[in-house]
DNA sequence: CGTGGGCTTGAGCGTGGTCAAGTTGGGTGG
DNA sequence: CCACCCAACTTGACCACGCTCAAGCCCACG
């Protein structure tokens, strides 16, 4: 795990002011004004490089840090004793991973890279000190809790309802607009650097029936997947056939 | 749906001042200073009584309020448009059912009552208010808030990974200790005033196999469930078959 | 050029679903 | 207090979605 702690600084581009990835997401939410945009910056602290499938949190672990994605993708997992695993939550890029877990005693479950990862982190001091002084920047992180709160409940509706090839046709759709709002994608083609065991560790199947449900949805045309990148060709009948809603992810309000 | 407006008035007993069960469930987390249990007590208004299979809050409602339930048993849940239910969390006496989700512009699931209920609610104006002025109480709701968010994460581990059995197991340990933690059972015996249907919506099963599972949890005396109540009979063996740990719940810090 | 991780395919099986028919029992009205 | 009724529970038969095990393939990487 070779970390180089350095700060976090906000590129920037053609003149405007790029916001950190996180204020990016914010902004979904609420305008920030320049100081709480500067507070958050500053809170940003040692920017470090991950390697890819490895451990941030241990389940156990005393939460000490708020981490935020920069680049890579994450997930929260749990293993079962018998070997089963299950992965409880997608992180991405501009993504919190743990909203101020430090209020509990220990993480209940592990948080680990699912590629190499660039993260920062938010030492628990700093996330009270800011949160304190922008009612705002208290609201926004309330409001990254609520959402992913929402997409928790609604991979829930998925394991519990939906057949296969729905729900990776909602996680598809998810994933797409999320990625979307990171400004990541057009939305029809992105990175996706997810094995298909991943796949069915976070729906809740077996590889090989991720694989072939994979099939059902290249055969209709509706998706592509090979090497690392989705491709969606029809959204409308995507979207469809999972019954997916994107209100639940209260993008742009 | 008849209601009747009254403050909601704390119980007292044995000359020892009684919380109301919301303030009572913080205690699991922070001791509350008496300003702050007065805080709390004022928020809470308008209790009202709800009957059974009602809504309190319909999918793409705008929240307003934050619910807490003083009896009875609720669930947020959502129905895809063939029919199928998911039922994505319950709620027990002294939950609040929806934290600050007025931060969000509309409700994603509906929460209906599987009981009758008897319910507070507190303003989001009140809310705005005594979440400033103590920072306490502020930590507490982000306390509830990430409490719930683990037992939605488990959740999802029991319907991606885990069998029809060790998901009724688990959830029957899960609800009993919450039961426990609102003072509402002794660990053995417990009201469980579910049908087999509602379970099987939230456990992703039907509710022929709820049935079936059901009398293998029985056959092996672990558990016994007849008329609304829950009866744990052999709690070690059960938590064992369901692979529990109870520290996801963070009682008792 | 070789190797291993990830993907693909096939065959057989089992957990859990569906459909349909009873049975039980708590709650209501007579 | 009993009779009735309907919701909840139970049982059986059959079926299918998705799992397991096993082998082979592809291709990115060293």
């Amino acid at each position: 795990m070779d970390a180089r702690p350095e700060r976090f600084v906000a590129p920037r581009q053609q003149g405007r002011r790029l916001a950190n990835p996180l204020a990016r997401k914010f902004l979904n939410f609420r305008q920030l004004s320049r100081t709480d945009e500067e507070a958050l910056d500053n809170a940003l602290e040692r920017v470090q490089r991950i390697g890819s499938r490895e451990d941030i949190v241990q389940q156990g672990d005393a939460p000490r840090f708020v981490h935020v994605i920069l680049e890579g993708w994450a997930c929260h997992y749990k293993h079962l004793q018998d070997g089963r695993r299950q992965i409880t939550s997608l992180l991405l890029p501009g993504d919190l991973c743990d909203p101020p877990m430090f209020l509990l005693k220990t993480a209940g479950q592990s948080l680990g890279t699912l590629t190499a990862v660039t993260l920062a982190r938010i030492p628990a001091e700093t996330m009270q000190a800011i949160t304190t002084q922008s009612a705002t920047l208290q609201e926004c992180f309330w409001w990254d809790m609520l959402v992913r709160s929402e997409i928790q409940r609604e991979w829930t509706v998925s394991l519990g309802r939906r057949t296969a090839t729905e729900r990776l046709a909602h996680l598809f759709c998810e994933i797409s607009l999320r990625l979307k709002s990171a400004g990541m994608t057009n939305g029809v083609d992105c990175e996706f650097p997810v094995t298909q065991a991943d796949l069915g560790d976070a729906m809740g199947l077996s590889t090989v029936h991720v694989n072939r449900s994979l099939q059902e949805l290249r055969g209709g045309g509706l998706v592509g997947l090979r090497g690392k990148r989705l491709r969606i060709y029809n959204e409308e009948s995507l979207r469809a056939l999972a019954n997916f809603e994107p209100s639940y992810l209260h993008m742009n309000q």
